[in-house]
Parts: C-alpha cells; sequence; structure tokens
DNA sequence: TGATATGTTATCTT
DNA sequence: CAAGATAACATATC
C-alpha cells in the first residue's frame, strides 16, 4: 500500500517532473475524489512537492497547496505526450497502467507543458483537496515523521509507549503517533526486531524500544531507496507507472506458512485492529 | 457468491 | 471525557 516510502518517492519524482509548471485545468471525472474549489489553483505555477505522513503536498505560488491522499488504491501518474507510455509487460490485473485516461482515472491536472498528472483510484477512498495552510489537514495532530532519526527521538518513542497498553503493532501504526507506517512496514520493522505485533507497548524494554525505532528508520529508509512496493495486488507504482522494486525485500508481509527468512518456522497471520498480521512465531516474542 | 483486503475516520462503548 | 474497539467507506478478485 502507499506508505511513507511510497508517497515519499512519489513527491520527489514529482517535484521534479512538475516544479515550476502552471497548472491550466482539471479535470473532474468523480465529484467524491476532489474536495475544495479548482479555481483557487488553476493558473497557478507549482513552487514544490512536499510530502506530510502519507499525503502528497503540490506547493502553489499563491501559498495554496493540492494534498493528495492516496489510500489504498491510488495512483498519480505523470505523462508529458498523451498516451505515449512504455509498453506494460506485466500482465498482472487491474492496477497495470497503460493507456490513460482509463476505468479508475478520478482526476486530470493538465499543465501548461502540455503535461498531464492523472489521479487513478479504484476504490475512490483517496482524494484531492485545495487547502490554504497545513492546519485544514489537521497537520499539527500528526506524529513525527517515522523515517526522520531527528525527529522521531528515543526519547520521545519511550514516551509514546510508556503511556499505553495496546498491541505495539497498533501503536507504530497510529498516524497521531507515529506518521507514515503503514501495515506492510509495521510487519517488517517488528520482524526486523524481533518483537511479537500483540506485545502491550508499554511492556517493551528498553533494548526493544531501541531496536524497533531503528528497525523503521532503516526500512522506511531502504524502501525509499527501492522506490516503494509494489507487490502482488498492490495498486502502487512510481509516477512513470513503472513498480517499485521494494516487495523483493519484504520478509513476511502476506508471507502465510512459509519458511521465515531467520529459523525457517512457518510465517503465521492473525488480525489485529481487522489488519492482516504476519509474523513468525519463533522469532519475535 | 460472499468473504477478503486496505487507511482513515466516524461512531459506539467502556 | 478520553481511550479503546469496531464499523463504514468501494470495488475487484478468488
Amino acid at each position: 500500500m502507499p506508505e511513507l516510502p511510497e508517497v515519499e518517492t512519489l513527491r520527489l519524482q514529482l517535484d521534479r517532473a512538475i516544479k515550476g509548471l502552471r497548472i491550466s485545468e482539471i479535470q473532474i471525472l468523480k465529484s467524491k475524489s476532489f474536495v475544495g474549489e479548482p479555481k483557487e489553483v488553476i493558473g497557478k505555477k507549482v513552487v514544490g512537492v512536499q510530502r506530510r505522513a502519507k499525503i502528497t503536498l503540490i506547493r502553489l505560488e499563491n501559498g495554496f497547496y493540492l494534498a493528495i491522499h492516496l489510500k489504498l488504491t491510488g495512483q498519480l501518474i505523470y505523462r508529458k505526450e498523451e498516451n505515449k507510455f512504455k509498453k506494460v509487460t506485466e500482465n498482472n490485473g487491474p492496477f497495470a497502467v497503460g493507456e490513460l485516461p482509463n476505468k479508475f482515472t478520478r482526476i486530470i491536472i493538465s499543465f501548461d507543458n502540455g503535461g498531464r498528472l492523472y489521479f487513478n483510484d479504484m476504490r475512490i477512498f483517496g482524494w484531492i483537496k485545495v487547502i490554504r495552510n497545513l492546519q485544514e489537514l489537521g497537520e499539527e495532530k500528526l506524529g513525527p515523521e517515522a523515517n526522520d532519526d531527528k525527529k522521531f527521538t528515543l526519547e520521545y518513542f519511550k514516551n509514546i509507549l510508556g503511556r499505553t497498553g495496546k498491541p505495539i503493532k497498533l501503536v507504530i501504526m497510529d498516524q497521531e503517533k507515529l506518521a507514515g507506517v503503514g501495515n506492510i512496514y509495521a510487519n517488517e520493522a517488528l520482524f526486523a526486531a524481533g518483537i511479537d505485533p500483540r506485545k502491550p507497548a508499554k511492556k517493551l524494554s528498553d533494548k526493544e524500544t531501541a531496536d524497533l525505532r531503528e528497525a523503521i528508520i532503516k526500512i522506511l529508509n531502504e524502501a525509499i531507496v527501492h522506490k516503494g512496493s509494489s507487490d502482488k495486488d498492490e495498486a502502487y507504482r512510481q509516477i512513470t507507472g513503472e513498480k517499485g522494486s521494494h516487495q523483493n525485500y519484504i520478509l513476511v508481509y502476506g508471507r502465510l506458512g512459509q519458511p521465515c527468512p531467520k529459523c525457517g518456522s512457518a510465517i503465521k497471520r492473525i488480525a489485529l485492529g481487522g489488519r492482516g498480521t504476519f509474523y513468525c512465531p519463533a522469532c519475535q516474542k
């Protein structure tokens, strides 16, 4: 799913692609997918593309932003020339990106160089919002960026864990406590740190807390280098329509019954907070 | 055919 | 009232 590394990859690529361009038109093919007044941003120049948690922020010269949340199945694809794209060789399901717009295209943002940004979203959970400042997003309620060792300090982590007996996995996925970790990277980080996802947060030892923090930061930053995860059944693509490559480095997520890479035990699957949770019953205590 | 997957938020419960 | 638990959202897949 689009979590911090996927959104950061898009942010970086989009910044390179559209910084300095002027928005010429916004086509809203699905009204639920667009919130706010398009007039506020049409004709305005893009001054940069930023990110907060899993939200992409296209900053405009008048101080407004186009804020984009991909939720479960959103894609952002940029094309300079309409329907000129690398042939899709993958034969896997509805998320392959070929000719655009396709039946999942909800919004098309056009720029003054003829380029177009396509927002595709099969399940229509995602959105693009026109906002005049970050407060409108409730930005101040979000926790520190989970891949940033300066903002996500060990002291802060100990503090939030000590307050609750909730399963540790739910705490690291809580965007108000820590911003950017979703289901895939929560599973992977807990595996790397050898911690049972059900373990009550306040019961983590100092060493476990430090190990988990380092695992989260390391895994998120590695996944950014790999341009995100586009595993089977995942919608995420780079702005070119190509997959990321971090799915090749995933060790437990979605691997029910497969051998643990460390000890060979079968990976187990349970539900936590209604979400699939994969772990090694032997390595994670 | 109906159960399943997922991030976030709204709503209900304790 | 806050924290925790759970349902709802939409839709393609198996």
